[in-house]
RNA sequence: GGGCGUGUAGCGAAGUGGCCAAACGCAUCAGACUGUAAAUCUGACGACUUAUGUCUUCGAAGGUUCGAAUCCUUCCGCGCCCA
């Protein structure tokens, strides 16, 4: 492939490119001495969770691995100590060391869904290895490296001094952390979101104080959950994590499908690779249709194609009033009982309170026939079993144990 | 260290002795409508086998009072200003 034509398929999920000259040029340089790129991301584990909105650097990354080039994944489990600031408003909480590293364990098998694994291709680094020898006269030495005019230039932090939000100092620190990463495994290039770009350009500005090539960097734009509004983000809970079943009332169908119609497009551009003036015809003929074909490619991407079609029969019968084929069971005693309370063990509701509400609000179903409202304070017995369902999207089949 | 503020349910924000389980907005859940989208309307939104019933909540602990989110004391967190 040319480097102009690789260069116009990055932009697809490009915000910035700094510098797209300096990138063909290094291109080039790599490709004539058989010497890859080394590209840089790095991964927060503050949450357990990779979503679709990881995909987005991440699918650059591979991009660029499907090229020859070797990813560098940082890990950031000493980084996630002190908290990212990134678009936050406030303080980010610190986690425990226990949490960050059960949540960096998961991460590898997580970007394996996206990236390519072998060891040629990439190599999974925790910061930890070089952040966490630092002697206090290096820290010290790192602190020099930056003004405090400097970082408060950076938006996030001019909004809250700005209004007054305390900025501690470990998190003016954090952006020298993460551009001394880059220092430490020799990044080429990095990618982030654009959120992160003040960042990455640290890490361009240390190397290139320490006499090296600075690295590059590509900002994505950043891909906006599923509420329609903000950043996806694990602690909006506006998300579809990678490892999100194919179905199911969280699965990733359904939430595709319940995305607002106006981020079709950006979900299609940053997520898929179509071409993009038929997707943006199918979108305007129908988005309904256009967002069962998301799904179906989000599917078949992070999980399988079968699962795909499995996902879309299950999601038509749900619709049309039917029930999935694939629910989860629950064993119950076959003696009298009540049904608030099998809504709550079943998961659907928070409390007993609740479920009788939902009852009396018409919203609880058995075997697709509406419980009348005001039963809800009978007992039923449940000699065989049966499909009980809050809404159009919970389902769970009750099995009565033989013995009581 | 001093002065002035402030801390209410997931978030924002009312309430400043009884009518407060606590207005209102957002978010959320459900019903109607629909394309399981949006918009709109309706209901719910601390817990309790739902009761014009009981219990636990308004930063924490004590106290005053027949009665406290509201008054007092101490403590903790946060903000601004002064040092």
């Amino acid at each position: 492939m040319l480097i102009d034509e690789k260069i116009a398929r990055l932009r697809r999920r490009s915000e910035r490119i700094i510098s797209e000259d300096e990138l063909r040029r290094r291109l080039e340089v790599a490709e004539k001495s058989g010497k890859p790129l080394r590209i840089k991301l790095g991964m927060d584990p503050t949450a357990p969770d990779v979503t679709l909105g990881h995909c987005v650097p991440l699918k650059i990354v591979r991009q660029f691995q499907e090229w020859g080039h070797k990813a560098v994944i940082i890990v950031g489990d000493y980084t996630a100590r002190v908290g990212d600031p990134s678009g936050r408003n406030t303080l980010r909480p610190q986690l425990s060391e226990a949490q960050i590293d059960e949540n960096a364990k998961t991460y590898v098998a997580q970007i394996g869904k996206v990236l390519l694994t072998d060891p040629e291709h990439l190599e999974v680094r925790y910061n930890g290895e070089w952040l966490a020898k630092m002697s206090m006269m290096e820290v010290i030495r790192l602190l020099g490296r930056k003004t405090v005019e400097q970082l408060l230039a950076r938006e996030d932090f001019a909004k809250r001094f700005e209004s007054k939000t305390p900025i501690f100092l470990h998190e003016l620190f954090y952006p020298l952390l993460q551009g001394w990463d880059s220092v430490a495994i020799d990044a080429d290039l990095e990618i982030g979101g654009s959120d992160q770009l003040f960042n990455n350009l640290v890490g361009r500005e240390f190397q290139a104080e320490l006499g090296r090539p600075g690295q590059m960097v590509i900002v994505t734009p950043l891909l906006v959950g599923t509420d329609g509004v903000v950043k996806m983000s694990k602690s909006k809970g506006n998300y579809i994590a990678v490892t999100d079943p194919p179905g199911g009332p969280s699965g990733m169908f359904g939430k595709v499908m319940r995305l607002p119609d106006a981020l079709l497009e950006s979900y299609y551009t940053l997520l898929t690779d179509l071409d993009l003036s038929d997707v943006r015809t199918e979108i305007a003929a129908n988005p309904r249709d256009a967002k069962v074909k998301l799904a179906k490619l989000i599917i078949t991407w992070l999980h399988t194609s079968a699962d795909a079609e499995a996902a879309e029969r299950e999601f038509m019968t749900a619709t049309h009033g039917g029930v999935p084929e694939n629910i989860p069971e629950m064993k119950i005693t076959a003696s009298p009982q009540r049904l608030a309370p099998l809504l709550v063990s079943a998961g659907f509701c928070a409390s007993n309170g609740e479920a009788i509400r939902k009852i009396k609000e018409g919203a609880v179903r058995i075997d697709g026939e509406k419980v009348p409202p005001e039963s809800f304070g009978q007992d039923r017995t449940f000699a065989a079993p049966v499909v009980l369902q809050l809404g159009n999207k919970r389902f769970v089949r009750l099995v009565p144990s033989e013995s009581v």
